[in-house]
DNA sequence: GGTAAGCCTGTACCCAGGTACCGGATGCAA
DNA sequence: TTGCATCCGGTACCTGGGTACAGGCTTACC
């Protein structure tokens, strides 16, 4: 543990890899796998080439791990966080909010709808999926029909 | 376009590989990677070694499709099918089906609580990830706590 | 200056559910 | 019998979000 010292650089106390992981709660290769999907920024470097990380990296750690539990795709966060820093605040992140409901609402009518036929599969008391003995056996789910969810699980 | 002819055998009129995934609107590659998962059984040969399917393959692969429509996986359907085939009905389907109940009640809940969120984004007029300038803004979501959506997109 | 923890790059692997490509063989109708 | 659509097995690749490992270098503390 010589984690808890702190390098001093301009601005101020500097953070090395290990210690922004586990402030963050990330792994260490989480950390660059970021670095090269483009979240964060890649940071100065001390003269033997280690990483070293201004605090704020924590922060912006846990505005991607909440914006990924909304349900944005590391590509989608790395877009937002992008146009967030070119300055003049755009309406994006408004209306990509706005569009993530729509999808979200999508999701939760499949997922009604499935629990639905899963209902009714065990209310019927289906035995089998191929030799089902019960009788108006509701299998194979002519309601769900052929792409009606696409990705869905 | 040779397809609309059939191979007899005994039987019935059998159906080449081409045929099948046709009539079941899968690529004729997921059906041998089913075969290769155990999810069809291995057909018969022509004396080249083509494949020679029973017709009623189509049907089992909407049921399949079907399956998956209801959130199990290939695992899963693969093990659904293969207690079905041996027999002595068990109440397997039914009780599956009633923990995959639950798994889409907790989905649904976690799909709301992060739409929930969003709305907040959105009525709060949030306009950046990581310096938005609304007041009492809701990120990064303190209700989102860490680890509550384990692998929750 | 010794020692060990921690970091470096690069590459490979994981999950599920497929899809694509290759070179060669087969099936079938004209 | 020729021509070409289709099929064969084997292997590699795809998406998304990481994780793991190997072999070597730095840093920090004593």
């Amino acid at each position: 543990m010589r984690q808890d010292v702190v390098l001093r650089g301009p601005g101020g106390p500097y953070l090395r890899t290990g210690q922004v992981a586990e402030q963050a709660g990330v792994n260490v290769q989480t950390l660059r796998y970021y670095e090269r999907r483009g979240l964060i920024a890649e940071p100065a470097r001390s003269p033997g080439g280690h990483r070293s990380y201004p605090p704020e990296t924590v922060a912006l750690l846990t505005v991607i791990k909440a914006a990924q539990r909304l349900g944005f795709t590391l590509e989608e966060v790395a877009e937002l966080l992008d146009t967030g820093r070119r300055g003049h605040p755009t309406p994006d992140l408004r209306a990509r909010a706005q569009a993530k409901i729509l999808e979200v609402d999508a999701k939760i009518a499949d997922l009604t709808t499935i629990r639905h036929a899963l209902a009714q599969v065990v209310s019927a008391g289906c035995d089998s999926l191929t030799h089902c003995t019960c009788p108006d056996c509701p299998l194979p789910f002519a309601d769900l029909a052929e792409g009606r969810f696409p990705k869905e699980s």
